[in-house]
DNA sequence: TGACAAAGGGCAGATATCTTCCTATTCTTT
DNA sequence: AAAGAATAGGAAGATATCTGCCCTTTGTCA
């Protein structure tokens, strides 16, 4: 939906919020599948329901420098036998820019508030 | 559906015929989705509507000695972008199995034969 | 303000193998 | 012949990544 340059997605802040989340529980590096599970299990579970839109967003974020990747050993992979996955870790400018996003946009965040407020 | 010891499901003799077929055509070896599509192509189709059929019965003529397997060498598929296959071959065992199936059902062979010879 | 173009989202499917659960069929035994 | 046991088949989903197509939405420019 073409963006004002610099801003992020919904489900871009997401993935760069569980990366970070992840990272500070100890999990340097997170694959596809997992931060898809991360997300499906957070109130964010309506952001993603095909792959297909979660890996794209994982490619811009790469392509933008937000995020970084190597692939997995595909020995290891075979050894556990199951497809080899690609490992990301969110970069510093991806910390940078997760901070501006959630920084740029308080009034979404207090209009969630309200109802969530009544609703109590 | 339990079988009488020592006969071959039409599934079975297809995936024996394909791999002896492949063999003779110059590939030694194939692997589950190849066979999948050389079967779905052929008039065989309806014999296969889901994958897990087509790896359970490999496994089934596996354990029976008609086939053997190996894994592609992981760092090939990896640097392919793919998942990493599963090459079987016939063994001799294999082909003597479909021999005798072949043999033991010459009605069924007949009848296929004769409007084959129809259509030309 | 209206129109166009660019980009994101969803659906579907390719690639490859395997497992589990349930149903249906057939074989064998009594 | 009927009952019970064993097994095959189908559907669905786990595992993991990626591509193409089409539709929709939004930003930007005139």
């Amino acid at each position: 939906m073409r963006r004002k340059k610099g801003t992020l997605l919904p489900l871009e802040t997401s993935i760069l919020q569980c990366g970070i989340d992840l990272a500070v529980r100890g999990a340097p590096f997170f694959h596809g599948f997992m931060i898809a599970k991360e997300i499906r299990d957070r109130e964010d579970a309506k952001l993603l329901t095909a792959h297909g839109t979660l890996y794209k967003a994982l490619d811009r974020l790469q392509t933008s420098g937000l995020l970084e990747s190597d692939w997995e050993d595909p020995l290891v992979a075979a050894q556990e036998g199951r497809p080899r996955r690609r490992f990301y870790h969110v970069t510093a400018a991806g910390e940078a820019a997760l901070v501006r996003s959630l920084d740029a946009v308080p009034a979404q965040a207090s209009q969630r508030q309200i109802p969530g407020m009544a609703a109590l």
